[in-house]
DNA sequence: ATGACGGTGTGGCACCGA
């Protein structure tokens, strides 16, 4: 099985590119995407079904926006963190069964944070919060997890182009790595870094001052799975192509091989 | 040091992203 996660940065624009990806990686089980920012009444529910996907959405105005495009028909889909009332749309979960068994699958869009010291910053944390109380009751129910999204959170010095300067910004903070620790803590694994791989490997470049071409990235973008899962994770790759593209999302899809 | 790029909105720029 499969599992894919893009931060498309407006599917509006991005969906040709989504459509051809889709059609070069005929193996992929379900994509979980970020911002959207579409309004659900907007979303491209008929080219999604043409290209023969189920889809499951939930967006708003300008910003945020999931979706979670499957082979088979996602069930048990949630919306949003249970439990924290949030005005963002950040968070779709479905059940999808893949190779004759269920997996959950959890699409995420974590809070960017701005700046330490702002308000978005103290969301940041209390989104985390409720994130991992609702993330216990999932991983309760639901033995084989994936979790993946844009986390805007680099878990260690070696997933930043230049750690020094990032000191006192967000996305590499003491508090949010204690934040992505104690995802990891409750039983769930980083794929990427099962495996070893290329140094200065990111998901994410600056649009601006030539980021991707001098490669300035962050990896924020991850795939974490359950202990059930982690035996089977047979590779995890960010599909750096995709950034080279005309007209690319800032980010970078990571994907997921699992087998068993 | 700042802004730079790209996307959205109802715009003539401001905002946000990371």
């Amino acid at each position: 099985m499969k599992f894919a996660t893009w931060n498309v940065n407006s599917l509006a624009v991005r969906l040709p590119q989504l459509l051809d990806w889709l059609a070069a990686n005929p193996d992929i089980d379900a994509v979980v995407l970020q911002e959207t920012k579409l309004t659900d009444d907007k979303f491209p529910t008929m080219e999604i079904g043409a290209a023969g996907y189920q889809v499951q959405w939930f967006g708003q105005k300008t910003y945020n926006g999931v979706a979670l495009i499957s082979k088979t028909v996602a069930k048990d889909v949630v919306k949003n963190i249970v439990g924290y009332a949030d005005e963002q749309a950040r968070v779709i979960a479905g059940t999808v069964t893949v190779d004759g068994s269920e997996v959950r699958v959890i699409g995420a869009y974590f809070p960017n944070g701005q700046a330490l010291d702002s308000d978005k910053f103290v969301y940041k944390m209390a989104w985390l919060d409720s994130l991992r109380v609702w993330l216990a009751e999932e991983m309760k129910a639901h033995e084989k997890l994936v979790i993946m999204g844009d986390f805007n959170i680099a878990p260690e010095d070696q997933d930043v182009y230049d750690p020094a300067a990032f000191v006192g910004q967000t996305h590499t903070s003491p508090q949010e790595r204690a934040h992505f620790q104690a995802l990891i803590d409750m039983g769930l694994t980083d794929a990427y870094r099962m495996f070893e791989q290329a140094p200065k490997s990111y998901s994410w470049w600056d649009y601006r001052m030539l980021g991707f071409q001098k490669n300035k990235g962050l990896r924020i973008d991850h795939i974490l799975v359950s202990n059930a899962l982690k035996p089977g994770v047979r590779s995890c790759v960010i599909d750096r192509p995709m950034r080279k593209l005309p007209k690319p999302s800032d980010h970078a899809p990571v994907i997921v091989e699992i087998s068993g």
